[in-house]
DNA sequence: ATCCCGAGGG
DNA sequence: CCCTCTGGAT
């Protein structure tokens, strides 16, 4: 296909700058990965990866998290910041998912989205990447930056710019938007100092800061 | 709008 | 020092 719109120009050079483009959090099951995406609230991912890697060694499913006291859990994930409010979420969620989805990660945006510490933005992770439904699109801090950079979006609210981007791309393409848009933001398109000059889409985007 | 919260970079 | 990192609840 030969996309000759801005929006997908843009999806389409991404594409090839980052092949296989999927989440940086690494996790063996949905629960996992529910509580890695908890963790990598205003932490980054390589950090929450350093604390899931020992932490998931020894809790992996929801009734090992729903048994463990709070204070444990809680230095176990102190170094990825606000660790009291994860650490009750993510016990919450595992006692939650338990006693109302019979231990397993809930497929559906609304039953997610009312576990303790889980918003749109956390169900859309966990659906998109561990159940393969794309039901939004995923907006973090990244892509909101990045999407209004790059004039994909126009709105402050992360729930209007999801609504932006949903218009403007197919759904087979929600899942890989949100994690291309993520990877740029990380690598190149940065909030202190984007990399414009060895950006792959600056002749795309309005605010560009060309120079070469 | 504010709070929660630590760690790393410039 | 200040800003930022895959937010969510009040």
């Amino acid at each position: 296909m030969r996309p000759d719109d801005q929006a997908g120009m843009i999806l389409g050079i991404l594409r090839e700058s980052y092949p296989n483009a999927q989440t940086a959090l690494v996790h063996g099951n949905p629960f996992e990965l529910l509580v890695s995406t908890i963790l990598s609230a205003q932490c980054t991912d390589q950090r929450v990866n350093v604390v899931t890697q020992e932490l998931f060694t020894r809790y992996r499913t929801p009734e090992d998290f729903a048994h463990i006291p709070r204070r444990v859990l809680e230095r176990e994930i102190h170094s990825t910041g606000f660790f009291r409010m994860k650490a009750g979420n993510i016990i919450g969620c595992a006692r939650a998912i338990l006693e109302r989805y019979k231990g397993e990660v809930p497929a559906k945006m609304a039953e997610l989205v009312s576990l303790p510490g889980v918003g749109r933005k956390t169900a859309n992770v966990v659906l998109s990447e561990a159940f393969g439904i794309s039901e939004g699109i995923v907006v973090d801090t990244h892509v909101h930056r990045v999407s209004k950079r790059l004039g994909l979006a126009g709105s402050d609210s992360p729930v209007r710019i999801e609504e932006e981007l949903m218009d403007r791309y197919p759904r087979r393409d929600w899942r890989e938007v949100g994690t291309l848009l993520i990877l740029h933001g990380r690598a190149v398109c940065r909030a202190r100092s984007p990399q414009c000059a060895s950006c792959s889409v600056s002749h795309l985007c309005p605010s560009a800061e060309l120079y070469l």
